[in-house]
DNA sequence: GTTGAAATAATCTCTAT
DNA sequence: ATAGAGATTATTTCAAC
């Protein structure tokens, strides 16, 4: 799928705030409403937008702990990684992990209501995995950033 | 403000899918679409929900690349983290920022086009930080997950 | 929180470029 | 293949209860 210039400027208003009637948002690309909601449609239908969610700020609903997992795994053998990265979604207090190079396999980030509860997920989630060698948690003192939007800033691919 | 059962129930769908129409919202929460539109008008007013966005998928749009980076500050001073951490919303190439403990200070997750891009990324943010003593960075080779979604399991805080 | 009504918006079809 | 105009349907949102 090719993305030219105005379907970047739609993605760029979108990621910031996708509640905006789908006229405001051809008003500001310089569109009609329904050439407007076809692209958007399209760059639905097409995973370029991937979903559309509301953002829940954690603290105000009781999840205040934040902790960062790096995982070293036994060894590297691609079914156990597999295995791996499958349990990462049945978690729910996982809300990231990245499968990385270098000292450590997989770095986790991980948000829950206290430090029992992240026992309870480590017991749960990473003692049961056979095949780490060793994890190492620190805990996050500040969420300094935390954002969804993708940089789009010189992806100008026009067609 | 506080949260009871029917609120977390509107907050685990919209942070799922934040395009249902109120109607489909209020009848799976079973309110009428006035109580319910209320309701998440308050969530939205009291910043339960911080933000309503678009997420795209950042291969498809050219930005390829995702890198763990470490960094460790000079010394432990108030005013040096606080400029550190302003710096770290001026640049969009950083997706997430934690202040951490242990053995570094600070964890960004960058997501940017190439290599290129990410020196000068680097360049452009890090080297102009003094006040860093070193960072370290490692790719990540995958993605593994992802999610917004904040875990709302074990959170029946009723009035 | 509910019901009913008015104002808005989404979206479909069709036409034109 | 993509954009625009008009009409239909659906949704949001406001009052009154």
């Amino acid at each position: 799928m090719d993305i030219d210039r105005l379907d970047l400027r739609i993605l760029a208003i979108l990621q910031k705030n996708n509640r905006l009637s789908n006229i405001e948002l051809a008003d500001q690309v310089g569109l009609s409403a329904p050439a407007c909601l076809k692209r958007v449609q399209r760059l639905r239908k097409e995973k370029v937008i991937v979903d559309d969610v509301s953002i829940i700020n954690p603290k105000l609903v009781g999840n205040t702990l934040t902790m960062i997992v790096s995982v070293e795994m036994d060894r590297d053998q691609a079914d156990i990684y597999q295995r791996f990265r499958r349990s990462m979604d049945q978690a729910p207090e996982i809300t990231q992990c990245y499968q990385v190079s270098g000292n450590y396999d997989f770095l986790l980030v991980v948000c829950v209501k206290d430090i029992q509860a992240y026992e309870e997920f480590v017991d749960r989630v990473l003692h049961t995995q056979l095949n780490i060698r060793k994890f190492h948690t620190s805990v996050s003192l500040r969420t300094v950033k935390f954002s969804t939007e993708v940089d789009l800033k010189g992806l100008t691919k026009d067609r």
